[in-house]
DNA sequence: TCGTCGCCTTGATCACGATCAATCCGACAC
DNA sequence: GTGTCGGATTGATCGTGATCAAGGCGACGA
């Protein structure tokens, strides 16, 4: 277990009205709003506010009543669950586009903090609800993405249960690099904004097993390391293969 | 590691036309059909087969093209994925009521496989997806599972990634002893179908550290074994304390 | 410039769960 | 009855990843 680093509990401290709108938004193309008919975006600004957040601030916690749904228009969020000891698993980092809110419930069961600087579009969830049955399209694409999350959990449970530190971490990178990739950044070099703490919490270790399994793929020429959070994929083949991932 | 048990990779042997319907269905108030309008259930009937699996007997596949959709009405299949090696997470065991297909992909990424003799209704994918979207209540409570097992599979999540053995296998015991109660079956004695293989594949352990830990929550006082396969929950809030679950 | 503070890395040791191995038990065949 | 076989339990030992500990490194402020 390890101690975490200063987290901002206060309110947000940017909400307001949205006011430049969606037109110009860069995850319009993979968010929630995909596929949407202009009129559509049009209906969902008029019920968004935007959000930004500072690094290490709280989205919401566990047990908050849920009563807004989010887009991430730009920076990282973590989702976790923690136990009262302590003990925390990263259900996954939340990167741009990606919509928060999936799994429906009245109550948070998990934490949403940032990783880095934020900004997301934010809508309250009974509207949100009314324009999902007027809007077949968007109901939908909740629907598939949805889907989508499921699939990645259940992905992550195999990683979870059966996978050893170098081939955990191996697969996070290559799953970092996919995201990067799907955002429209180079596969390589990959950014890792979230601590290691984060990562280990992710990957069902300790720090210290982290630190060396990235020695690890160091010594292996796998990845080399500008700084601590900076990483160059030299061998993609060779990750896959050890993340036991289909070429 | 462990050697797997004879499994029968043959075809289904049990295949035909629905025939009695679905008005004397046991798990009709759980499953995709529950909330339909009698004329709904109507129409899936006409659309439907019925399976029968023996214990061992492989639905689908990693890997098969997904033509089918499927309901549990009775028994018992473990869903799973491995990696070549023969490491195996089993991602979560289906009890009737519930639905095969949510992640909606279109080639499997588990595989399923009956723990005990079975019973399933069959819905080819096409169809289904037709009937979908002519009936909303079909469409959204299809949505609604979807997100149920989303909760179900992050929940798991902190389990595999920072639980003890004995605190995985309290919350193994009760999450199955929830279940059959869902299903209309007491909360204890509980049954357990699977071998300790599946457990130990599903709570990410091996046999032996499963075994072990049968007998700590024996010797503490939390459940006894009449046999291999039949639990009784003695102290359910210990249980639940060791969990760490909400009371 | 130096000192502090977070965070990361590396080394040494520990301990928990894996592995190896023996036995047990019930089911089933003969 | 006896023998075999699959699965579960229990014991002994091993090894990986956790824990404990020290040091490095960069950012920031005095």
């Amino acid at each position: 277990m390890q101690v975490r680093s200063n987290m901002i509990p206060f309110p947000l401290n940017g909400t307001r009205q949205a006011q430049g709108a969606c037109a110009d938004c860069g995850v319009k193309s993979r968010a929630v709003c995909a596929g949407l008919a202009p009129e559509e975006t049009g209906i969902l600004t008029t019920i968004m506010s935007t959000v930004t957040l500072a690094p290490n601030q709280l989205l919401f916690e566990q047990g908050d009543l849920r009563s807004r749904a989010y887009t991430l228009t730009s920076g990282m969020l973590r989702l976790s669950v923690s136990l009262p000891d302590g003990r925390r698993q990263i259900a996954g980092f939340v990167t741009p586009g990606d919509y928060l809110g999936l799994s429906g419930e009245d109550v948070h069961t998990q934490a949403a903090e940032a990783v880095t600087a934020c900004r997301l579009c934010s809508f309250p969830v009974p509207e949100m609800n009314r324009l999902m049955e007027q809007h077949p399209r968007l109901r939908d694409r909740l629907h598939e993405l949805t889907r989508k999350a499921l699939l990645e959990a259940r992905g992550n449970l195999l990683m979870l249960g059966r996978l050893t530190p170098n081939e955990k971490l191996a697969r996070f990178l290559l799953g970092l690099s996919d995201r990067a990739v799907e955002n429209g950044q180079p596969a390589t070099p990959l950014a890792l904004p979230m601590t290691r703490t984060d990562i280990a919490d992710y990957l069902g270790l300790t720090i210290e097993t982290v630190s060396r399994s990235f020695s690890a793929l160091k010594t292996r020429g796998l990845i080399q390391l500008a700084d601590a959070h900076r990483v160059e994929i030299c061998d993609r083949p060779g990750l896959t293969a050890l993340a036991g991932l289909p070429v």
